[in-house]
DNA sequence: GTATCCTAAATTGGCGCCAATTTTGGTAAC
DNA sequence: GTTACCAAAATTGGCGCCAATTTAGGATAC
């Protein structure tokens, strides 16, 4: 393959999106709520697709439980579980804190540059973007911080966990004000990571994943109040 | 539901192995090498099944990357991957030391003893046990072990990614002597457990996940003679 | 109003079938 | 021996169909 071979080979598969990925966009954004009855007919319609590709979609998500199927009543869409989703934050926070120093270490001037970016374009996505775009956004500048890490696995992983539970667009961010601090946190990451100092960046990814409060005094004084 | 009700759901849901718990058991116990074309035809004989199971169990397998899909091409089993590997490696231990100390602080006499009797068991099984055998004891002793961080999600994940590399029973053990030293291993962690040592714990752990030799030093130096 | 029953409609599950694609093996040419 | 070609065989992919199961709504009884 040459490099124009790998070129369009990369955009045809990125430009493909199949149910699998249209369903679990659904979910995730809420247009498809906890509870809602997947029912088969009604994707195909949906989705303008066939029976099999609408089952091999609910299968797919089913594994990956987002989806609870009941065998001859089908499929719906798990509730949210307060238990799983600390379970996974608590993965997360383990996982992500672990890699902070191979961040640091590996971070260069380019990927620190790279992270200001995606840091700026979350902050956009939150003035002008849709639910979607906010949360790839956010997806985006996170799988390049773990990218540092170099490790692939790690980075995967921690990409399918995410979908799992409340880190997912509909619930995770509650308020403007969580909105907004998690776009400061992601600049105080990438600054952490410029200082290359390490403990910082590990408490920050700790608070940003907990979604607590308390790298803000004042805002956590007026909580109090 | 009465008691007895669920009582026989739960029986026939612990039977019931599907096509795709056939598949990944020939694959990870070798019978199915690396490499192996998986066609849909003879995994309906093989297994008695019908094409819609096996394409079911085969889309589910790939999705794990056990096996790889090939658009009219069909599917095969992948071919191991050394740098996949580490990288599992890695993230098992850091998921694994990082809860060694909820593991500890939850330890109770009866876990711990159930714990020895599955380090007994991998033992009796290393003796007379068939490859799966031998390789679902070591799951049942790590599960158990994993359990008692309380966090079912990482036991879960823990569980599913083992299944991806060379954790598969038939490059896990290469020889003989690490056969044994892991046997070993299980009881000093169950020991450490017991004596509420942190430290060591988490250091067995490492050492067992990467099947490094630094937990006996007269091996060691017979290694480097 | 609630509970029960029944039936039609809706939905799920899975099979058979066959067109499309690939593989295999034989033959011919060099 | 290697390469190219071709046809038959093998395999994959996906569709339509319908039996089995569940749901929804109406009627009846209390």
């Amino acid at each position: 393959m040459s490099m124009t071979e790998m070129h369009d080979a990369t955009e045809t598969a990125a430009n493909e999106r199949d149910v699998t990925d249209l369903v679990l966009e659904d979910i995730l954004t809420g247009v498809l709520p906890a509870g809602t009855w997947l029912k088969q007919i009604d994707l195909e319609k949906r989705y303008a697709c066939t029976r099999p590709e609408v089952r091999r979609a609910l299968d797919r998500l089913s594994q990956k439980r987002l989806v609870e199927h009941v065998p001859n009543r089908g499929y719906h869409v798990y509730q949210p579980d307060g238990r799983r989703a600390q379970e996974v934050s608590d993965i997360r926070v383990i996982l992500e804190t672990a890699v902070a120093d191979l961040m640091v270490e590996r971070a260069t001037p380019e990927s620190i540059a790279r992270l200001r970016e995606l840091a700026s374009h979350f902050d956009r996505m939150t003035m002008v973007g849709t639910v979607l775009e906010h949360y790839e956004a956010n997806l985006a500048f996170h799988r390049e911080l773990l990218l540092l890490s170099g490790n692939n696995e790690l980075v995967d992983l921690v990409s399918e966990i995410r979908q799992r539970t409340s880190s997912a667009p509909v619930s995770q961010w509650r308020t403007r004000a969580r909105v907004e601090r998690s776009a400061r946190e992601h600049h105080m990451m990438v600054d952490a990571l410029e200082a290359r100092d390490v403990a910082d960046l590990k408490r920050l990814i700790e608070a940003h994943i907990r979604q607590t409060g308390d790298t803000a005094p004042a805002e956590s004084a007026a909580r109090q109040a």
